[in-house]
RNA sequence: GGUCACGUGGCCGAGUGGCUAGGCAGAGGUCUGCAAAACCUCGUACAGCGGUUCGACUCCGCUCGUGACCUCCA
């Protein structure tokens, strides 16, 4: 059998709508980068899924032996509060709200970003650039976009000329749009008096002097536009064409539409060789979004301290929740489908406790190595981890079953058992047990230990009421214990 | 209104032109002093109506239902 890793991976470009073999332009490295948060307010658990999902993507493409550069942005400017252009910045408004600088709003949800990132075991990118950080990249954008034609200036404001652009290139291709039914399409905004076309979007906007967000350009005072941060960013960084450009399914249309015309007008040429998007997490059947209302933070998921939650979750159940389900495929929240994903996760990590100290045996009655392949074969089909998931609970039940001594494999076996269950479970669906082992367990443990050898001394002489009698007292203190064949072990409820 | 998805067993969710997804829950069994765990077995699902086909849950058409995008949104 060939070595995994020079299988072929193949990812659904939503440019073409189809499956394609993934080959970077510049082997072994990949240039991968996301469309990172707003940092105006907490992220919700939406937008945890679609960082989760790419978390997925960065750590199998290094797994199969890539070189990623993982570029993911923090937009810490630019976005505006409704859809009039004339509306204040988000952050400068929330700034008003909470009487803070917008800096100190930006690195309040910007720190609240990085928590939920590690709760989630979502590994940090490469570089993540800021928008504010990159002013002069994106003027200098601005003006190439301006002297190749396709942007116009008005009163200190700088648009691009979606119409113009749209009749010698395509505009539309990647969210499947058409210029005529656009047009057909569009709402009466306001603020539509300075742009030639209601299509037409900001490069670069005019302050108004209630901004607080404003730098000085060529056009005047002013901030840069809602699309323009990730083009220069991606670009800068990864090279003006570069390998995947992800981000959720509703920024397809228009902010990615809009950075393939950025690009193609400032250099030529479009920018992205693979885009991916990743679908929503619903409520009920309804996008997760703010201005739905029906989000809720990590942090209410964990406490359960939300009307939409029987209970608290923890962060590996709710990453290995979205994880049982294609990135491609909308998922739906439900209680119920969490408290099946905690069993499920439980009995993974019991098991990969197990996979520790399993005996070996003279012979193989599993062929791990197709079990593998099979993991493998989900993983390069699109990222199926819901598929690859299936086949690590096919490993769980071999685990198990030479545990109870009703399989036998070889010592080299379990080792090849034991890379596979670790570099899925760990490695690429990163997951980790829901506490983590630390001194304080170590001691629980001994004194646990303790208690097991009581009761084993109980048992032995038959005297089972004391024996239930400890097994009861420490149950009422949330440790359970577990008679096996080898011995009793114990966990917290 | 336009564009595009989706509708799978009690729940969540894969997948495929003919052959077991998987998890959770449920039933029976093995093991056990009891319990828990583990293991084995089980339900014979694919919105509806037509069509193509030797054969469709899988392809095509229509109907119904749900959703996403079209505006900031992961």
């Amino acid at each position: 059998m060939s070595e995994p890793r020079e299988l072929p991976f193949y990812l659904t470009n939503t440019l073409t709508r189809r499956k394609e073999e993934f080959v970077p332009a510049e082997p072994p490295h990949v240039g991968l980068y996301v469309c990172g948060p707003t940092v105006y307010s907490d992220v919700h658990l939406g937008n945890v899924r679609t960082f989760t999902t790419f978390d997925l993507l960065y750590r199998w493409l290094t797994h199969i032996g890539y070189k990623v550069r993982y570029v993911r942005n923090i937009t810490d400017v630019g976005h505006l509060v409704d859809d009039v252009d004339e509306g204040e910045d988000k952050i400068a408004k929330r700034a008003r709200l909470e009487k803070l600088e917008p800096m100190e709003v930006v690195q309040k949800y910007t720190n609240g970003f990085h928590d939920v990132m590690r709760l989630f075991n979502i590994l940090p990118p490469n570089i993540e650039p800021t928008a504010t950080g990159h002013l002069i990249e994106q003027m200098a954008m601005v003006q190439r976009i301006i002297d190749s034609g396709f942007g116009y200036v008005v009163n200190g404001s700088v648009y691009f000329d979606v119409p113009g652009f749209a009749k010698d290139h395509a505009y539309g291709e990647l969210s499947g749009r058409r210029i005529d039914e656009l047009l057909a399409n569009t709402r009466d905004t306001e603020g539509m008096e300075e742009k030639r076309s209601p299509l037409d979007f900001a490069l670069w906007k005019r302050a108004e002097p209630i901004h607080l967000m404003k730098w000085p350009s060529p056009w005047g005072e002013g901030f840069p536009g809602w699309h323009l941060e990730c083009s220069v960013m991606s670009t800068k960084y990864l090279g003006r064409t570069f390998d995947i450009h992800g981000g959720g399914m509703d920024l397809k249309f228009p902010h990615h539409e809009c950075e393939i015309a950025q690009s193609i007008a400032a250099d030529g040429h479009a920018p992205v060789r693979y885009w991916m998007h990743g679908n929503m997490l619903t409520v009920n059947g309804r996008k997760m979004a703010k201005s739905e209302g029906n989000g809720f933070t990590p942090e209410e998921l964990i406490t359960g301290n939300h009307k939409l939650l029987d209970t608290g979750y923890g962060p590996m159940t709710v990453r290995f929740f979205m994880l049982q389900c294609h990135y491609a495929s909308t998922l739906d929240f439900s209680n119920e489908a969490l408290q099946a994903s905690e069993r499920g996760l439980e009995r993974l990590m019991a098991a990969m406790d197990k996979l520790e100290d399993l005996k070996a045996g003279a012979r193989d009655d599993v062929d791990i190595a197709a079990l593998e392949q099979r993991c493998y074969d989900a993983m390069n089909d699109d990222l199926n981890s819901p598929v690859m998931i299936a086949e690590v609970f096919e490993g769980v039940r071999i685990i198990n079953s030479v545990n109870d001594g009703k399989l036998v494999l070889s010592t080299a076996g379990i080792d090849q058992l034991r890379r596979l269950m670790r570099a899925m479970v760990h490695d690429v669906l990163g997951l980790k047990a829901e506490r983590d082992t630390s001194d304080s367990d170590k001691v629980m443990d001994g004194l646990v230990q303790e208690f097991i050898r009581m009761r084993a001394e109980a048992k032995a002489r038959r005297d089972f009421a004391v024996g239930d009698a400890i097994r009861d007292r420490l149950a009422g203190l949330g440790i359970l214990l577990k008679d096996t064949k080898e011995g009793t072990t114990w966990e917290r409820a």
